[in-house]
Order: structure tokens, then C-alpha cells, then sequence
DNA sequence: ATACCAGATAAGAACCATTCTTGTCAAGCG
DNA sequence: CGCTTGACAAGAATGGTTCTTATCTGGTAT
């Protein structure tokens, strides 16, 4: 008579899309977008949708085996590494770094009553490559670089 | 010969429309976003379209005068003030409020050679009024919210 | 075993913030 | 005055993400 639990408290289901999906995201430091990942994911099943991408993503999510990164305002981008380290992205190639945050910065001025639950932090920069390549080109191919 | 400089360096070339947004980022607390500029804009210029909205905003961020978060992950909201501060913005209202940073976070593992241009520090929690809220109803309502 | 059911998948439509395009207009300068 | 530059309006286009609908599948209860 119970409300038939049937799978333990609906764990995540793993099959051979999902085995494949944290293959490609296990130890992976290139902080993937799900477009990516979807690239990935098709060379061995050739069928998965964008749908199973995102929906699979978005379980990881739920049960907080994955992080998702947003310091690429034009898309998110995602982080197998969920303890709460800061990340450093290059402006001109897209590339993301980690770091670790050693001491967290200290705020004033927080509203009373404000219930503190996570905290990002995020840098924006110019990789040592795309330094590299700005010393020789102008300036001026780089301005109104927005999305990739 | 010049390149005819004819307006001053083209500088931001004040219009009614453009002197009405400015009028409400003017000391604006809320970090509004685009649409509720737009809505607010509309009220005294009834024909004005996004696009003159989208299009000033982006010559004020050209020109410093106003600072872009992206704190909200749906969508941009605007700030008139451009110091560095932080933004603790609220998981179930949306509210933004203002933080100052009085210590810098210390970070380690930057990889060499990446120049940091720019730093965003953000909190997320839950503000004063929606807790109390929480306190109320139960929580099944609060979980699938992604959007406003 | 077999029917059942929750969850997974595929395919594509829908959504929506943002950007782009096109044409028109106004203002400053020569 | 005509030219050039930039503002504006209207709407189309873009593109990442979410939703919908229809199967499919594998474990569970009977």
C-alpha cells in the first residue's frame, strides 16, 4: 500500500547517454557548455538530442554532482568540480581557469535579514595566449568581440 | 582632410528619450533590467522601441557611465553606479541589493601569464521579506522557480 | 514471467532576451 | 542648402535554453 518508492528516492538513473555525458565531463578542467558536451556525446550516439543534454545536465544539477558556471554571459558553461572554488575567464578566447579562493572577501553593508546561501566569484582577463596574440595584431580586431 | 571629427569624438549625444533613461538609472537603486526600463520609458515616449532602449544602455556602457550584472542568470540588470561593488540578489524575488567590498578575496592558482582585468563577486540568498514568506508557506512552492 | 509505471529519450516547437537590419529622420557642419 | 553622422522605430533574426509530445525501456509488483 505504500506509495510504491520503487526506485530508491529516484536516484539518478544511469544509462549508457548518461554513462557516456560524465564520461566526457569526469575530471574535465575545460569547463564544457552543453553545445560542447552535446558535440561529445553524438560522436558515440549519434541520435541524442539537445533535450537529453540539457535534461541530463539539469539532474546532475538536482543532485549536485555538477556546477553550473555562468561567467560566460552568452552561455552557461559547466564544472564537474562542485566545491566552491573561483574561476577566471579569458575575454578574448573564452578559456576558463580555475583558482581557489584562499580567504573570502569580506563585505559590509549586507541588509539585515538577508540569508546568505552561495557566493560566485569571477575574473575576467586575457589569457597568456590570446596576450600573446594581441601583442602582434590591432587592438582594434578585438573590440566588438561578443559572442564566439 | 580630417576624418571629420564633426561631433565631439562622438560623444553621447543627448536626445529626450535618451534624457528620460537616464533620468530613471539616475540614483536607481533596483538594478533594473532592460524590459522595465523600457516599460518606464514608455510611459512618457509611448512609441519608444527596445531597440532605442538596448542601443542607449549600450552607449552608457561604452562610455562608463553604467555597469552591466549578471547576477540575474535570465537576464541583464543595470547599475548607474560603476564602482566595483558586489550584489546579493535574492533566489525567490529577484531583489538586488548592494554590498561593499572592504577585502578583496585572496585567490591562488592563477595561472601566469593571465592578465586580470576585471573582478565580479556575487551572493546569492534569500531576502528579508521572501523569508519571512518561507517561513509561511511550504517550501513544494519555491523549487522549480527558474524565471520570473 | 508479465503488465505496469516512472523516468529516459528523440524530435522539434516554443520561448525570450538580445542583437541585427532596414529605412527614416534630425542636427551640426561645411 | 546638402552631406554626414548618429538616433530612432519597427520588426525580423539569432541562439541558448526550455517545454511538449510521443515513444521507449528497465525495474517492480503481482
Amino acid at each position: 500500500m505504500k506509495k510504491t518508492p520503487a526506485r530508491p528516492s529516484a536516484a539518478f538513473r544511469m544509462t549508457p547517454q548518461r554513462a557516456e555525458l560524465l564520461r566526457a565531463l569526469e575530471g574535465n578542467k575545460s569547463h564544457p557548455s552543453a553545445e560542447q558536451l552535446h558535440r561529445r556525446l553524438r560522436k558515440k550516439f549519434p541520435g541524442v538530442s539537445f533535450a537529453t543534454v540539457y535534461n541530463t545536465l539539469q539532474s546532475l544539477l538536482d543532485i549536485g554532482e555538477l556546477a553550473e558556471i555562468r561567467i560566460d554571459r552568452s552561455r552557461a558553461r559547466f564544472d564537474p568540480c562542485t566545491d566552491g572554488h573561483a574561476h577566471l575567464m579569458c575575454a578574448e578566447c573564452g578559456a576558463i581557469a580555475d583558482l581557489s579562493v584562499s580567504r573570502p572577501p569580506a563585505v559590509s553593508g549586507a541588509p539585515r535579514g538577508f540569508k546568505v546561501l552561495r557566493c560566485n566569484i569571477e575574473f575576467y582577463g586575457v589569457c597568456p595566449a590570446c596576450g600573446k596574440k594581441a601583442g602582434n595584431k590591432e587592438k582594434t580586431l578585438c573590440q566588438k568581440k561578443k559572442r564566439k
